[in-house]
DNA sequence: CAGAATCCAAGGGGATACTG
DNA sequence: CAGTATCCCCTTGGATTCTG
């Protein structure tokens, strides 16, 4: 602790060295990928068949293309799916899920077992912590 | 269809009919809980042992008090933790994981597990991506 | 000690318009 | 068809201040 730190700053400096840490941590950066709505949905669209960018986009009835796009770089980025382009008139852009993408989906599945499992005692829960502490 | 409406009327309506059905998709609502932050961390440093409120303050280094109590009411109101308080002067608070709250700590861990044997093949893919599109 | 309440800045993401 | 570029709103969350 260097002394002329005031305690705002070094309270300032731990936050950093924190988020440095979080960042770097391989289990939080994964969980950031998940926690991307459209990252799950077209990996899990994907995982089913092959899509053309169209198809995603009216498969994934909520998503705007910005997003759609967006998800797709991140997806091809990070070798979870392999986009390839047929230069016809007009273009045509097929994507397909990769080995490790097909890997991160049994990580989704546990999840989605577990959800499937427990939510509602959850959701239970719930009803019961908002009963007990008034639910207006 | 009906005809009445414009067509971004319609794709409005899908859009909402959409989110209501993620909102009811429990993997969904799962992995926006488990997408927070402070919710994985909380939870897993519960895993360890009980703590008090200003414990858990320490512990996770970065968190705001805003986000910590957010976070917690949120944990009990699922019942994935409890909160006991103890009426001394001053009062003392101590916070506890359930059954249900450890049994997710094992989808956690799932997540944990692919990540570490998975992510540095993500990065490389990312690094071998970026080579071939341009760094800058 | 363990919060509650308020204010406010930053950025994520939708809507829209345009392009090869 | 498969995107890119821009504007803009609205939520998220940090900082600060106050309380039982």
């Amino acid at each position: 602790m260097n002394p002329t730190m005031t305690a705002a700053q070094s309270r300032a400096q731990a936050k950093q060295e924190y988020d440095a840490y979080l960042a770097a941590c391989p289990s939080r950066r994964l969980l950031d990928r998940l926690s991307d709505k459209w990252i799950t949905l077209v990996l899990s669209a994907l995982g089913e068949q092959d899509m053309r960018y169209s198809e995603l986009s009216r498969r994934i009835a909520g998503v705007s293309q910005k997003m759609l796009t967006q998800t797709l770089r991140q997806l091809e980025r990070d070798g979870l799916v392999t986009r390839t382009v047929t230069p016809s008139v007009p273009v045509q852009v097929d994507y397909a899920i990769t080995g490790l993408g097909r890997s991160l989906l049994t990580v989704v599945h546990g999840i989605k077992e577990w959800a499937e499992e427990h939510m509602d005692e959850v959701e239970r829960r719930r009803a019961a912590f908002d009963e007990a502490h008034g639910t207006g």
